[in-house]
DNA sequence: TTGCGGATTAGACTCATTCTAACTGTGTTG
DNA sequence: CAACACAGTTAGAATGAGTCTAATCCGCAA
């Protein structure tokens, strides 16, 4: 279910946006507002087809646009696995991807700040890492991933 | 400089073919040349360019039916980074990627067997995985990565 | 010699993504 | 108020990695 933003959402979005010289505006708002209803890895399609619910004139390059606009100023984070559509993630926390063989649904593993310093140690000098990304491939038996 | 197959290479190609049984083709051989002579994580068209240079008439469909093979009974690791054309590597071993931002070259960085560990202990009960994919992605001072 | 099956081939096709050029809406300046 | 600037949006065309298809090739067994 689309719910609108809330208060604290809103002024996220809002300072995210104009940091980088941008503007808030009914696109936007949509597309945001699907990414954190439902934080279940969508794809560029996926949310495309759920924020058309709410705004049926969205066009697709706009959603691509809005992505990428999110993706530039930190709000949200490129998945990719393979090479499949690349998915869009709300959790800025840092943490590793684990994509469902069975499923295809990918989960959010949480990091533990050790093992990413463990991580990075492995790195031989003169090596400066900005992003890791960490994926896991196999089976979960475990159910959805908690709505958060 | 693209040089045959020491024996010890036909034989593990051979035998890995083999195994799935597939047979040794020149084609086969001629993909498989290019992949040992220079472990630069060459897509597929750098592979074909290549391989082309030995054997003229090769086609791509060839060298995307080639790979695929190798990846299947376990010659060759497919190397993804964002949605940038699939790469591939003949290293085994269990190693991380770092792609530099600058070059877009690829290195190999070892992953010791405790940090795998302390990875694969991150997942929480019910999570079972076979593949593990860790990318670093920013900026290297160091030289090529050594021929071996 | 014929037939079989796996391998190879050229070219058509798919589909996520990017690009382009026109349009919209809002705010600003004269 | 009119003209303009400009960011954002839009539909549709273009791109390009990868896949599919149908024809052909080639080594081997009957």
């Amino acid at each position: 279910m689309i719910q609108n933003l809330t208060e604290h959402d809103r002024e996220h979005l809002q300072e995210a946006l104009g940091k980088s010289g941008q503007k808030v505006t009914p696109q936007r708002e949509a597309v945001f507002t699907v990414l954190l209803a439902e934080r279940d890895h969508p794809t560029v399609d996926e949310v495309f087809q759920r924020a058309r619910e709410v705004m049926p004139g969205l066009s697709l390059a706009t959603v691509y646009n809005c992505l990428e606009t999110f993706v530039g100023c930190g709000l949200v984070r490129q998945v990719n696995h393979e090479r499949e559509s690349t998915r869009y993630c709300p959790n800025l926390a840092p943490h590793a991807h684990f994509r469902d063989k069975a499923t295809g649904r990918v989960h959010d593993i949480e990091l533990p700040p050790e093992v990413l310093k463990s991580l990075r140690s492995i790195l031989p000098p003169g090596f400066d890492s900005e992003v890791i990304e960490i994926s896991f491939h196999g089976r979960a038996q475990a159910k959805d991933s908690p709505a958060n």
